[in-house]
DNA sequence: CTAATAAGTTAGACAAAACTAACAAATAGA
DNA sequence: TCTATTTGTTAGTTTTGTCTAACTTATTAG
């Protein structure tokens, strides 16, 4: 089994390269919050158990068994997150230390049992996909709302980033996932927008929030 | 923060210190199946911090705070136990392992709300007690069967030691706690009882069975 | 195209938690 | 009491995962 520290590095692999597909060495230190030697020799690691792609000086690439490896810990994580919400009635912002721990527990039946009382969710409490026990992941179909022109109604289906912060901001705009909204008008100058939705008629939304609500056309 | 491997010496010299009072670091290894080199430093370690009395040569004892600190370790794992069986559905034999993972969870949150989904519990599935949020645990009245004399009646309170070997060993007889049974006959010379309860009228039950079935009479 | 900056690497150190080998103290048996 | 065994300790090593300092390669701006 991985340890702690290797299913980190996966895992934050995971989500660099989803949309991106390469990943450097100096992005991995940073969301890890290691030195860049801790992340390089980490790598080496990785590569000896031939969980990444690697050469000096390259950019990294998961292999097709790093791949299932990190979505697996991501499926950990996920579950637990839509677990923490659902049964035990944590909010959505509060979950996510707890997941970073409940992650790394080694024992399939825990998760197993997880996935059943949940009946099998493919989605976590943040709109992102469950990978499956195989960590096959359901494709996403979410742009940014940044994206998006002004007159299309959309609905909100996940976040890009959840920090605390930002959940909640949104949480004291009563926005919240799975909810549709309108989009009134575009500033074009800061790529910022008004839109509407529920009890809001003109909210504003800068660029930055925009680029993290990730949203789906019906 | 307590590490892993420090809150497994804490749990362990809880166990040890229950109705002892003075451990001796071979024992101390034994039971966490290190080498007594790595039990003697962690001692020392254990000791700057205050938490176990400890002179060279000299059994060791818990100070208050690390019977407090043992305590709460022992808390997180008991609550987990119950709440794997009464919540997620596993057998009795099935949690120690995952709850030895969970334990080490560092989010007093996690637990309160674990406490207040099982209705503040006060004893686990095997029938110990779970220490309060202070650390506080209410005394064991209960006393081993071999203890006991022919013709007594008990109710089965708790188990001393609980390897999942036992507790199938215990699930095919129909053995199960909260039960009561009645003593009817001490075999002298090993130790052994014969036992009737529930839908048995004559089950034997050997020395060193007897002295890990723990019981109180009412 | 060259120089400055950014990114990546190597070397060496450290802390935690484990180990083995070897020695010292305590205890128990004859 | 004296020796043998058990128990405890010290010293030194290993592994994992981190760090800083210093150096090398790549990239980017003028």
């Amino acid at each position: 089994m991985a340890s702690q520290s290797e299913e980190n590095y996966l895992k934050a692999l995971f989500h660099l390269s989803s949309g991106k597909d390469e990943v450097n060495v100096s992005e991995l230190s940073a969301t890890l919050g290691v030195s860049k030697p801790s992340a390089n020799s980490m790598v080496k690691n990785l590569q000896q158990q031939g969980l990444v792609n690697y050469q000096k000086y390259k950019p990294l690439t998961l292999t097709e068994e790093g791949k299932k490896a990190a979505a697996l810990v991501v499926r950990k994580h996920r579950l637990t997150e839509m677990y923490l919400v659902e049964k035990m009635g944590f909010g959505w912002e509060e979950v996510h230390e707890i997941a970073e721990q409940v992650e790394h527990i080694d024992s399939p039946d825990f998760f197993a049992r997880m996935d059943e009382i949940l009946e099998f969710p493919t989605e976590d409490p943040h709109g992102s996909p469950i990978p499956d026990a195989e960590g096959k992941v359901k494709r996403q179909l979410y742009k940014p709302l940044s994206k998006c022109n002004a007159g299309e109604k959309v609905r909100l289906g996940a976040l890009s980033a959840s920090s605390s912060e930002f959940l909640n901001f949104l949480n004291t705009r009563d926005i919240s996932l799975g909810m549709w909204m309108t989009i009134q008008a575009v500033e074009a100058f800061d790529g910022s927008m008004i839109v509407s939705y529920d009890g809001h008629m003109r909210e504003t939304l800068s660029k930055s929030v925009c680029d993290r609500l990730l949203v789906e056309e019906e």
